[in-house]
Order: structure tokens, then sequence, then C-alpha cells
DNA sequence: CACCAGGCAAGTA
DNA sequence: TACTTGCATGGT
């Protein structure tokens, strides 16, 4: 994959390779198999990772991070055991959505369902009520392994706040200028986006207290980054 | 105490 | 099309 340079294109390799040296390898996603990453994908929809941590351990010990078993769990107790990940009765309805559509179109096969075509498979994603294009990307990305990369809240403030793109941004533009700049290798895109969230949470919350010392330093130039 | 976190869908103008 | 609001727990 041959990509003619540019100072946008320069940009975006600098940044990864000052993320890279600065955190290292990040390792994601934080999941022991494909289906925990669905599953993780949609708890922490607008959530802390750490509350959707304890969701998943709660339901790890009650064998629920099975398709079947999760598939056949009554939605009360499926909400009470997400609980810790905030928004409990809206996930427990998601989940239960997913879980309906892989047994209707995919006789409950995870790995079937993740097999076909990304644009095929993006678009089965979006269609399930509760999955949208973060986490249709993610579940790309990180369960089906293909190179796809996602957007994150972290995503759009680290570029902006560093001037890359404007702050409001959408998310189709600002995963296009990813997808068309880098390799398209989902190992990169893996990594990548891993880094972005590792210094967002660390250093670029909404709150720009820790702004300032964000070790980046990326093309600042001097001026202080704007909201 | 107030504010925030790895979104999404439904409602309004 | 472009905003606004509800959903909710747990950490800072």
């Amino acid at each position: 994959m041959l990509l003619r340079a540019s100072p946008l294109r320069r940009r975006l390799f600098r940044l990864y390779d000052a993320l890279l040296a600065r955190f290292g390898p990040q390792s994601w996603w934080p999941a022991r198999s494909a289906f925990e990453v669905v599953v993780g994908a949609i708890l922490t929809q607008s959530t802390a990772w750490t509350n959707v941590e304890r969701a998943i351990v709660a339901l790890r010990r009650a064998g629920a991070l099975r398709a079947p078993v999760l598939a056949r769990l009554p939605s009360r107790r499926l909400a009470t055991l997400v609980r810790a990940s905030g928004f409990f009765r809206v996930k427990a309805g998601r989940l239960r959505a997913f879980l309906r559509h892989l047994g209707r179109r995919h006789a409950g096969h995870l790995r079937r369902f993740l097999r076909q075509p990304v644009p095929a498979l993006r678009a089965e994603l979006l269609a399930i009520p509760g999955i949208g294009p973060e986490t249709a990307d993610s579940i790309l990305l990180y369960a089906a392994g293909r190179p796809v990369f996602v957007v994150d809240a972290y995503t759009r403030r680290v570029l902006s706040r560093h001037r890359i793109v404007p702050r409001a941004i959408g998310y189709a533009e600002l995963q296009a200028l990813f997808m068309e700049n880098l390799p398209r290798d989902p190992a990169l895109f893996n990594e990548y986006h891993a880094l972005l969230v590792r210094v967002g949470k660390e250093y670029c919350r909404t709150s720009v207290a820790r702004c300032a010392e964000c070790p980046l330093r990326f093309d600042l130039r001097g001026r202080p980054p704007r909201l």
C-alpha cells in the first residue's frame, strides 16, 4: 500500500509515533473473546471502562459471556448483572437485541456472522437497534479483525485539540481522514485507536485541566489548545 | 457537592 | 438536516 506523502499524512504518522513512543503497545481490545468484545462495546457506550469491567465480571461469574447463555437470560436478570455499567435497562435491551439478531439470522454463531464482507457486516450491525457507528466499527475492528478505523470522543478531542481537525467534525469525515491517509492495516488501526483512548483518558478529558500536562506537545506551536 | 465517562435513539423545529 | 433530551452508575 503506497501513499503519497502529504503534510496531513506526515502529521498522522508523527502523532502515531509520538503516542507509541510515549505509551507503548496497548494490546487491545481488553477482552478474552470476540463475544466479550461485542458485549464490552455495547456496555461502554458513554460509560467509563472501569464501570464496564464490573459488569463484565458479574456476567462472567454468571457464566453469561457466551451467546447461548446470554441469549436465554431473562431481561430483569440481565439488567441486574450489567447494572454497574450505567443505563442498565437500555443496555440490557441492546444486548438482547444483538443476541436476538444473532440467533435469528446466524443460528447464534458469532463467527459466521463476523465472517461476511465488511460492507454487508457493517450495514447489518447498524440495523440492530442500539448499535451505532462507533459500536459497529469497534466490533468490525476488534472482534472481526477488519481494517476499519474506530472514531470515538477521544479521537475527536485529541485531534481537534491538536488542531488537526475542526472540533465539530462528523464521524464519517473523521473516519475517512484516517482510512484514506494510513495503510489499511488492522493492526495499525487497532493500536492507533487504543493509543488515542490511552492519551485521552490521561490527558485529554472534556475539562482542559490536564491538557497542559500532556506529554505529546504535538504541533501546538506554543499556542494553548482550543476547547 | 457538581461534573464526567471509549453512544444511541427518539423527539422537536 | 441539525439540535436536544433521556438513559444511570460510580469515580474525582
